[in-house]
DNA sequence: ATAACAATTGAACAATAGCTCATATGAAAG
DNA sequence: CTTTCATATGAGCTATTGTTCAATTGTTAT
């Protein structure tokens, strides 16, 4: 042998206390699952363009469903997952229901994922 | 008919001056695109526990294998998606390769999204 | 060169998710 | 009550994705 440069992960565990160290810090389980589903959510195009729109002006679903060339449904459906995850909230107004952002949240999040994919 | 209280979608059009102007202010379809696709490797356990465990510190492959209780091919294969994101960077010391995080936005972003499910 | 070990890569499989289509609510008007 | 319109919902289909398994690359030591 040579020098004690370098750490292997064999038996040996030189790095077992990182691991334990790290482990001690690691959140919930439970809560990064939740906020892995909450991500989730902002993870798909229709369902950000989606935002995109709310950050304008509150807008019903088949505005919606007009401004990005979708069908009602498949617009209705995702409200749904953003409604779920509490991005968004709604009110009724007699036939047509309209759909804003829930808190600010959503703005900072998207905001800073903007961030980094324009730098 | 009574009153003039909400306006319908049909073909009326009546909310057409409010879908012309949110289409005005969307961002270009391909970036939102790209925004989408950078939330979506978040919204993964696996690479969220990756992400977190990195907070604390710079890791070797095999060590965040066993702090998960995951494979290493497994972890290898997510810690290819977290680098071609520009969430983490690597660097070699011998045989084994030390991950770390890219910089700060990563935990900008995972924290605003801890704080909207811890709230 | 050969062996050992950390990591990567590709193929295959199982689970998840988004859209479509058909149908069902829910509210206002006739 | 029946019709109409905006929205919601459930089932089914297809596409995507995470993990496993097997094989390969790359580095160090013998």
């Amino acid at each position: 042998m040579t020098k004690d440069q370098a750490p292997h992960c064999g038996y040996m565990h030189l790095h077992e206390e990182v691991i334990r160290r790290v482990n001690q810090e690691m959140p919930e389980e439970e809560t990064l699952f939740d906020l892995a589903e909450l991500f989730k959510v902002f993870g798909d195009s229709t369902r950000i363009r989606i935002l995109y729109a709310l950050f304008q002006s509150e807008m019903c679903v088949c505005d919606i469903a007009q401004l990005l060339g979708m069908t009602q449904s498949a617009i209705s459906h995702q409200l749904q997952t953003l409604k779920k995850s509490k991005l968004v909230k709604y009110r009724r107004q007699g036939k047509t229901v309209f759909y804003s952002l829930a808190d600010a949240h959503v703005r900072t999040i998207v905001g800073q994922g903007m961030e980094h994919i324009t730098e």
